[in-house]
DNA sequence: AATGAATGAGATTTCATTCAT
DNA sequence: CATGAATGAAATCTCATTCAT
């Protein structure tokens, strides 16, 4: 539905522009300062032009999130090739400078219905895409498991990570560093790992 | 600091609505639109009154934020002194309830200075509550695990738990049962219970 | 037309206290920061209680005014009660700490007919008593200048010398020396005086 | 600095309406009254639209100030090209028209610090201005005075000119007429006039 | 492809004033 | 004497959006 809606070209520079502007409001400012106004001012543009290349906010405000997807996929799929997939995945879960980015578009997924329905989208094939890996890689002994599967794996994973990024985000440690090292002690034996990867 | 700030008594039943009313917006439509505007609206009452007892927007907020966290230690303290502490402190943490109103507020925490300080304090309060209690029902257990502490543990329940909550909202699904199963599972072990409670 | 409206004893401490406030305010900050709400949190009191006492802000403004005017006059008297009155009157003239406050009512009178009267009564009443003075010190003199008269001498003293403090408060200084000394070079030959004071 | 808010062309015609607007609010009702919403009621205009031209009120009433200024420069220039300068120049200090606008842009600077930095600026430009003509037209005689300089003279004229408008528009005017006679006679004797302009 | 102009809505805040106690 | 509660008006500013060029 929002096919028609799109002006400019999809490759225009000044199109991405925009984009990355807005971006960078939304990391240091917040969903809430994402106005097409200040998006303009950021980006050194008159506001009509931002209306122009995004007729809606929501237009602007969805053309970001599927950017940041697009780039989260690269991510991830880079990390899933990786020789040690599964600590490049924690590696890439406990990142904080993409994790600013998808904490605040979660945010605004609450109060943005459009926005919801893609991240929660991308969310689904970024997990699927996440449990196969782990399938691939500990298929077998997660057989052995009586109650570990890989999608509770992948979620419990994020859910961990993403707790560190945002409570770090807000000055708290309390258990931090325990919780990382139980985490990659936890990976080590899963993967069978006898000699796991000293605490850095 | 803030305290001189506030006029209308503290036990005032319309500083109690104003309060309530900002924390339905604030859960239905999100941070972003508890306006003063939009809570008189909601309260039934004129935008001046909102302003009368709450001079700044930060100090309604404030106001909201500290009585979401006196309840939440009312909570805390109520399944802390369960017979079985971890499990009910788990259930408080998947409460989605409970989650909404906390999420949204560490939303806002990332735009707000003074309510950032404010629940970069809170939260470790209750950590540091949580993990007392946690050392004292796992005490000795958790001297002979060779990485897991009192502090990780809990960091750990409140990411997969806040995960959980978080994902439900946005309609996720993948992988929630298995990793509920997972830590209920988990924590069966932890406290050697040898006949976990059946799945719920 | 304002007697019936006082509300609270002339002399009680707290109204004082209030235009001594509404006083401070003025001159930090100009008349129009002169709301009874700053009026009394500078004082320390309610708003009701600033109301309570001048029932509307012309009230206070008015009261403000006559306690100005209360002491200009004590200064006046006092000047023109000195050996040499005329320079007496140039010292006051050019007084910046009491013309701060006296300017600001000035742009005041402009915008409040109810003080614009007052002023303007009592500036006649100030300039008739220079008149007085001057002609008592200089009355035999004065009947030998072709042009010159005491009415006229007292308004260009208070032009010139309301030129320099106005200016000196916006940072303007180019002729200011210049034209004091020539003032005062000039009340020297008008009181006859063949040894004026040398420039201070 | 402030030269990148502007919005809208220079030249627009509505942008000089706004300014006009503003013009004959600030003379008509004093600066305290010249708000957006006043501004716009009277030039006709939205208040959306006024903002759209100045952002901030401060741009506006520098806008305004700025006006002002180029049209005094204008005043002065014709002033001092008359075959009577310091006629011409006395006559322009008591222009009431004139000095209504120019007061209460003073009361303002008191207020607006980007204000007092710009009339400072141009009040000594102007006043160097004066100096210039009056050195031009009396330099000579003005060797030969005793303590009478360009710029002294200069200050003295501003002032009692100044005097006279003020005070006259609170409806004082006890000495005025003399002081005025006073001045002609002064000025005559100054330029050398053995045949002074009667009192009109 | 770009931009200046315009507008209605709404947000935040300050204000003077009234009233009941 | 004093105060808490309430309210309508207004001020400043930001916003998304539309339209004509």
């Amino acid at each position: 539905m929002a096919v028609a809606r799109r002006i400019g070209t999809e490759s225009s520079a000044t199109r991405a522009q925009i984009i990355a502007a807005a971006e960078a409001i939304f990391i240091e400012e917040g969903y809430g300062a994402a106005s097409t106004r200040r998006v303009a001012a950021r980006a050194g543009l008159k506001p009509s032009l931002v209306h122009y290349y995004f007729p809606t906010t929501e237009d602007l405000l969805l053309a970001m999130s599927r950017k940041g997807q697009a780039e989260s996929d690269e991510w991830l799929e880079r990390a899933l090739a990786a020789p040690d997939p599964l600590t490049a995945l924690w590696q890439l879960m406990v990142d904080s400078s993409r994790n600013a980015l998808a904490l605040e578009t979660m945010a605004l997924a609450n109060h943005r219905e459009a926005i919801r329905a893609e991240i929660s989208a991308h969310s689904h094939r970024m997990r699927a895409r996440q449990v196969e890996a782990i399938e691939r890689v500990l298929g077998e002994r997660l057989r052995l498991d009586p109650v570990l599967t890989a999608p509770g794996l992948s979620l419990i994973l994020a859910g961990i990570g993403r707790a560190l990024v945002m409570e770090g985000g807000l000055g708290i440690t309390i258990g931090h560093e325990d919780a990382a090292r139980w985490v990659r002690h936890w990976l080590g034996q899963l993967t069978g790992d006898s000699d796991p990867a000293p605490d850095a």
